[in-house]
DNA sequence: GAGCAAGTGGGATAAAGTGGGAAATGTAAT
DNA sequence: ATTACATTTCCCACTTTATCCCACTTGCTC
């Protein structure tokens, strides 16, 4: 499971060190794709095989077929190097509009990718909103 | 199951002792992650699973997206060290605003983590509500 | 007062994050 | 086809941060 926040920096050649508590669980390749609220989702392989199974392949609704296109099209294999980073492509990064700074978030079963001002300001929000939508949570028990 | 009230202090290298009565139930690993009113939730790891297992990983509402950034991404995974310390990543700090002095509270199944001054502010109120807001309990028999 | 446990502090070592050079690969123009 | 240039890949090195280990202090118990 994907927990924390850390914030890299991305260097001149566009690298970006996974941070060492991902490593492990993410191996030697990751799928990273489009995610929503502009940041990037990055899968390990395995999980990226679940998330595709799910979405399923058909084309008969245009909806399905324009969330596919953004998901299936957006994504991309990476490799991680042999200091732990990895390589984020052009697209995605301008997508995801990544300067300098960016902020991995471990969200359970994937990893985002924010640009980190854009974190910092959703973060912002959402804490302000956590009491209200832990009402709405009502049934989670444990928390 | 956790009770009780600590006060505890950070030392320079963000280190805090957890409370020799707790040691036992914890173990050598916890989560630490945000809570509700500005301080941090600790559980075993067995209660964060629970917490995982009813949160779920989708993405699919907005938020939905929005409480997992909050509670995963605001997750982390700590250790115990040899004498019973653990160590509250920055981010966590800040946000519960852990200054020289914080207060463990044992909470049922997890461990509150507060900037003393807060707790005290808290629980002053609290106090002063604490009639009117057990009979809003109403229903809990036992109480 | 001796002995123990809990809380706190600090130094040494290891690991993580970052930067940059040089070789390898690819692309484009001559 | 060859040269020139840009991009990628691999490796090494430096800096900062985290982790481990040991030591001191305080307060309680016997």
């Amino acid at each position: 499971m994907f927990i924390g926040e850390y914030t890299h920096t991305v260097d001149d050649k566009k690298r970006i060190s996974l941070p060492s508590k991902f490593r492990k669980s993410v191996g030697k390749k990751a799928v990273v794709t489009k995610g929503l609220d502009s940041c990037l989702f990055i899968y390990t392989i395995e999980e990226w095989k679940k998330v595709a199974q799910e979405l399923g392949s058909g084309w008969t609704k245009s909806d399905q077929r324009g969330i596919h296109r953004f998901i299936y099209g957006g994504a991309q294999e990476i490799s991680v190097d042999s200091v732990g980073r990895i390589l984020i492509p052009e697209h995605l990064k301008k997508f995801a509009e990544l300067k300098n700074k960016v902020v991995f978030a471990g969200v359970h079963n994937r990893i985002e990718l924010w640009n980190d001002q854009k974190w910092s300001a959703y973060k912002k929000t959402m804490e302000k909103r956590a009491e209200e939508l832990s009402e709405k949570l009502g049934n989670v028990e444990s928390f």
